[in-house]
DNA sequence: CATAATACGTCCTAATTAGAACTAAATAAG
DNA sequence: CTTATTTAGTTCTAATTAGGACGTATTATG
């Protein structure tokens, strides 16, 4: 009945992730993009556009979701579909001339908006933290991979 | 240009989070559950029932989600919906047999599979983690409350 | 007590989510 | 070179997601 003593741990991981979530998204909501939209602009912002692969592993969006959320984005004429010129499969993903402008005003405003909540952190306490969540997230991949040699 | 210093904190705290929730869902999968709806089954386990607000709360899951949740479960026999005895407004939400069985075999087998990610860390880690993940929650409910003070 | 303001849960909509089947293209194996 | 396997992106389905409108019930205000 007594409860494990890593279950603290994850208690506040989901409350961390979900209080960033919320914080975020009160910020880029007004704007007119969801989440995985602004994620998808800030992502393509200052390259020269990216794949659907790339695009999926940089921001953790699979690619069956991927698809929609960039058709929405080039309705709203942020970004385009460019045939890859190396690999027939492969399409790139480019910010448009609209893009770039939303994300020159959006973005640096967004990092403004979440630097008022790490003001009051040293670097050390950054440290730590990333250190921390590092430590958490190499168990959880080391346990996955135990899992996939188990199959 | 330069990169803010708190940047590889979010980006560990998103990975960290879908590392989680990826592990999590490779045992709760197989059991025919999501992930939301093993979470109800998990909350519920061991109490008498309770709200749909109440639920809501420990959950993290909003009213209009849940609702559908709660009727997949009802649909699969697990829960059952209550009207509230003292508030004619409110259902309370229990564990019916079958669901209190799955819960009895599927949640210490949960819990057992998420040991496996903790083994090699000792009480002061956990705890030293445990205290970061505080520390950026509060900071968002912080910089929230700030933001609705604003407005 | 009567009315106003809140609170609870449902319904609705648009978007995201993952996973699986599918098509087309590239790469590996023989 | 030909076949087999793998990879990229789209499409489809079932479920989750948040937010707002809505009806009902409760609580606060006068």
């Amino acid at each position: 009945m007594s409860q494990p003593p890593f279950m603290p741990v994850l208690y506040e991981l989901v409350r961390a992730y979900q209080a960033f979530e919320s914080y975020s998204v009160s910020h880029i909501r007004p704007l007119g993009l969801t989440a995985p939209q602004f994620d998808i602009v800030a992502t393509l912002g200052n390259t020269k556009g990216m794949s659907f692969k790339e695009l999926g592993d940089k921001t953790l969006i699979t690619k069956g979701t991927l698809t929609g959320v960039i058709d929405r984005l080039e309705v709203k004429a942020l970004v385009r579909r460019v045939a890859s010129p190396s690999d027939g499969r492969s399409q790139l993903v480019q910010l448009t001339r609209t893009g770039e402008a939303l994300f020159a005003k959006v973005f640096p405003a967004h990092l403004n908006h979440l630097s008022d909540v790490f003001e009051k952190f040293s670097q050390k306490n950054l440290d730590d933290m990333e250190f921390s969540l590092q430590q958490l997230k190499e168990a959880f991949y080391t346990a996955s991979n135990n899992l996939e040699e188990a199959a």
